[in-house]
RNA sequence: GGGCGAAUGGCGGAACUGGUAGACGCGCACGACUCAAAAUCGUGUUUCGCAAGAAGUGAGAGUUCGAUUCUCUCUUCGCCCA
């Protein structure tokens, strides 16, 4: 028997594919269309064994929809700007455009290997001119609705690299690649008013059914819609104040107040601009990070104003105003009340400046003589010590109640707060979209008029400049807009931006006066399926989501809100990790396994521990590259193996033990079709055509199924059953015509997972109309049932019966059964259950 | 600290709306083929027990004729937020 050889087999179909445009759509109203999406990916330079897992699953998908009959749109791009093309450029000495063009040449290349039905005529790269136009565009548009503007802003300041770090590139409060200490710098911004949106992000989340739960209420929480109150205090002291407006959820601990506190960047700071212990104090500031949890960790510091508040419910009630670091000027007013008996970082600062911790809700099973002593208490209870707001139910009616009393008194009144901020999109970097904006000498913003778009990246940039590339180029920088002379912006846009509407450029790839066409979208979007990794739960979906709504804004031509219909999103791609006796991590190729024991290969003397498996990263190594596997086993294998060991939604382990047994099941497959080809010239009596044509059924209901519910590792076990079954049931006597039709739906219902294998076993069998085979209901009833005997509620047998058996036919067979007679003879039976065709449980 | 989720053999995982727990795969054991090995094929594989049988889905309770599935308490782990 020859063996199956994947690598002509692969080649021969990849290319007949390519050939014949196979993936290629159309915008066609009069077909049922299917977008299927995955999140594309940056062009690192190879593709990862994450990458196989996402393009698989969504290839599955795909061509499963294909086959079912829907026009499927399934396009690929190139998240193609950011940071790391800079960094590669800068070391080794090249272009990022001449990297991230030689990265998507190789990856596209490998992922052309793994067989996807991918329609690579619609290939978008973000870095390309032809496609950050558009965004150049699109920016305009939000820049004239008023949904982008400047304003200073803190960010992370590296002063030896001379730029903007992102959060996460901030460890330990040092710069990741300079290991400078990292400083907090007010710098001119843009931003997108995402803010504007945040009750229509957060109600139109009630809508996406088909979107994991776990991932809309992440979005939930970072919108973070709560319920306050503004509160006004009156302020004495020798400033030109009477007002500190503060925002808080728990207005119902007044009473509690002890000090009042205010960003560093609130208003009233401009009074202390010239105060030297200020200063030193919002230098101290600037030290801890700008993250809330950065906050939240570290240490709680004041600085004290000569200035007192007054408690609005007690005006006889007077305490210090600070400045702390805690406070952030995005949230609220910048300011908020301290009560620090019920709320954690006022209690820290309070303990560290001796205030008063005045306890005002007891928990419900305290006594009245309940102190908050060791930590603050933040749960729910009942008010004390406050007056006319004692015995409320805390917080359920004592914050309703306390507003109503406060905008009674004018003193207050109810708000909504959100916690989302805008999202600023500047970037201090040459390798991203150019913002479309000029200046005056006054510094005041122009847009760049549509008609001079793109503005155009300049190539062959001197990187190894401090700061941002882009601001050395004096002669770039200047512009004449209708005769006036501007200085352009120097600063480029966040690639998320450029991840928020590709799924609308795959609809239009090549309209080259718009970023899409709007019959193109009308017809295509949204996105029926978009799967990718869980990592962008909140801020790439939140920002694509915030994209529509912003096109959508005074625009009657553009009105689609919520751009994936349904998302999913798959788990990582774990693997054992390796170290070596001196703790250095070790790849697993560098590892040789005698008797059981694993050994560093260069130098067998060396025992290697083994670690738990964790997701496959670079700085772990221990990472299995993709091309490797898929030339060694082929995709078929690869897709196999990656779909087979865990639910898609969980994270799989890679083991070689696996993906060695995925690629003898290949061979398996491929001889069980020999041998179905074979035996199908001779001519056979019918004897087994019925058991053939029932399992295909089965076989069809359960694929169907699991591949509508994502239970792909399951779709693994039904073809291993399936070769079984067929294996033996080939020795039997069957027609060739049953056994022949039955057996193509069968390879048809496989090719989603196994494409190339599935096509050359259908060529070979002459078959041309290639389409999925509906089950037959009529197959799926048993003609047999297993009913199973249960004495109080214990297994004691099984009955093999006719279906639809009565109650008390089956009594009779039950008691003229031996095994089963000795339970209950001369017994009494207090009570039968019987479910009809699956149980009947008898009490004695 | 809060939210969400998970826990099933040696391992990854099945079990539809409460109705035969452990599908399928890996690993392991034995057997066939072979001079031998690899490959391949076959058989077995939750635990205890020779067996009949008993126990068994993180722990403990509860609802039910019946619980991996529902409810409560706890433990551990993961993710997100703080």
């Amino acid at each position: 028997m020859n063996r199956y050889n994947f690598k002509n087999v692969e080649a021969k179909w990849q290319n007949f594919w390519e050939k014949n445009k196979s993936f290629r759509v159309k915008t066609d109203p009069t077909k049922k269309k299917f977008y299927c999406l995955e999140m594309f990916p940056y062009p690192s330079g190879k593709i990862h064994m994450g990458h196989v897992r996402n393009y698989t699953i969504g290839d599955v998908l795909a061509r499963y929809k294909s086959l079912r009959g829907f026009n499927v749109l399934h396009p690929m791009g190139w998240d193609s700007f950011g940071m790391p093309a800079e960094n590669a450029a800068k070391q080794n000495n090249l272009d990022p455009k001449t990297w991230t063009e030689s990265n998507i040449t190789n990856m596209k290349s490998q992922l052309k290997k793994l067989g996807l039905s991918i329609d690579w005529d619609r290939e978008i790269s973000t870095c390309n001119e032809d496609y950050y136009k558009h965004q150049q565009a699109f920016f305009l548009e939000l820049f004239k609705k008023k949904l982008v503007y400047r304003k200073e802003n803190y960010v992370n300041w590296d002063p030896i690299d001379q730029t903007v770090l992102a959060n996460e590139q901030v460890i330990d409060g040092k710069g990741w690649r300079s290991g400078a200490t990292v400083e907090r710098k007010k710098l001119n911004q843009w931003f997108f008013n995402i803010s504007k949106f945040s009750q229509d992000l957060l109600d139109g989340l009630d809508k996406l059914d088909l979107w994991p739960n776990k991932v809309k209420i992440m979005q939930k929480n970072w919108i973070g819609k709560s319920f306050g109150c503004e509160i006004d205090f009156n302020i004495e002291g020798n400033l030109p104040i009477q007002k500190i407006k503060c925002f808080t959820t728990r207005p119902d601990t007044l009473f509690g107040f002890s000090f009042l506190a205010l960003s560093i960047d609130h208003e009233i700071s401009k009074f202390y601009e010239n105060n030297n212990d200020f200063l030193k104090f919002k230098e101290e500031c600037s030290k801890t990070g700008t993250t809330e949890e950065a906050i939240a960790v570290g240490e709680k510091i004041g600085f004290k104003t000569n200035l007192t508040a007054i408690n609005p419910l007690n005006p006889k009630q007077k305490v210090p105003v600070y400045f702390a670091n805690f406070v952030l000027m995005d949230y609220g007013f910048g300011a908020v009340f301290g009560c620090p008996a019920h709320d954690q970082r006022d209690f820290d600062f309070a303990k560290k400046y001796n205030l008063e911790i005045k306890t005002v809700v007891k928990p419900h099973n305290e006594k009245d003589s309940y102190k908050v002593s060791k930590e603050a208490y933040s749960g729910p209870g009942v008010i004390i010590n406050s007056d006319f707001l004692n015995g409320l139910n805390a917080p359920k009616d004592s914050v309703i109640n306390t507003i109503k009393i406060l905008e009674k008194k004018k003193l207050g009144k109810k708000q909504i707060n959100f916690r989302l901020k805008d999202w600023g999109v500047s970037r201090q970097r040459y390798w991203g979209c150019p913002i479309p904006i000029a200046y005056d000498d006054n510094g005041k913003a122009h847009p760049i008029p549509k008609t001079m778009l793109p503005v155009k990246l300049p190539e062959k940039v001197n990187l190894n400049v401090k700061g941002n590339p882009l601001n050395s180029l004096k002669s770039w920088k200047k512009i004449v807009i209708d005769g006036k002379n501007l200085t352009r912006e120097t600063d480029t846009l966040d690639t998320f931006v450029c991840s928020s509407w590709y799924f609308l450029r795959f609809c239009s790839p090549k309209d080259a006066s718009n970023g899409f066409n709007k019959k193109d979208i009308d017809y295509w979007m949204p996105v029926d399926q978009y799967i990718g990794g869980v990592e962008h739960a909140i801020l790439h979906l939140l920002y694509s989501r915030f994209f529509m709504q912003a096109l959508s804004y005074e625009n009657k031509d553009f009105n689609i809100l919520e751009p994936f219909d349904g998302l999913f999103t798959q788990g990582m791609v774990c693997h054992e990790t390796y170290k070596d006796p001196n703790n250095n991590w070790v790849s697993p190729d560098e590892i040789e396994n005698i008797d059981g024991k694993k050994y560093l290969k260069n130098d067998k003397s060396k025992l290697i521990t083994v670690g738990p498996s964790e997701s496959m990263s670079k700085s772990k190594k221990n990472t299995i590259d993709p091309e490797d596997i898929i030339l060694n086993y082929g995709a078929d294998a690869t897709r196999l193996f990656i779909l087979s060991d865990s639910p898609p939604e969980k994270d799989v382990q890679w083991s070689d033990e696996g993906i060695i047994s995925s690629f003898k099941f290949i061979q398996k497959l491929w001889n069980l079709n020999k041998k179905i080809t074979e035996q199908m010239q001779e001519n056979h009596k019918n004897d087994s055509d019925i058991d053939i044509e029932k399992y295909t059924n089965k076989f069809l209901k359960k694929v169907t199924d699991n591949l509508e519910n994502f239970s792909y590792n399951k779709i693994i076990a039904n073809m291993h059953e399936m070769y079984s079954f067929l294996f033996k049931q080939i020795e039997k006597p069957y027609t060739k015509n049953t056994l022949n039709r039955n057996y193509q739906k069968i390879l048809i219902a496989i090719s989603p997972v196994v494409p190339h294998l599935s096509s050359e076993c259908l060529e070979l069998l002459n078959v041309k109309k290639i389409a999925w085979s509906q089950y037959n209901e009529l197959f799926l009833k048993e003609d047999e049932v297993n009913i199973v005997i249960q004495i109080n509620g214990k297994k004691r047998g099984i009955i093999k019966t006719k279906p639809n058996i009565s109650e008390k036919k089956l009594f009779e067979i039950i008691n003229n059964d031996e095994t089963l007679i000795k339970y209950i003879d001369q017994k009494n039976i207090k009570r039968k259950i019987y479910i009809q065709d699956k149980l009947m449980n008898i009490i004695i």
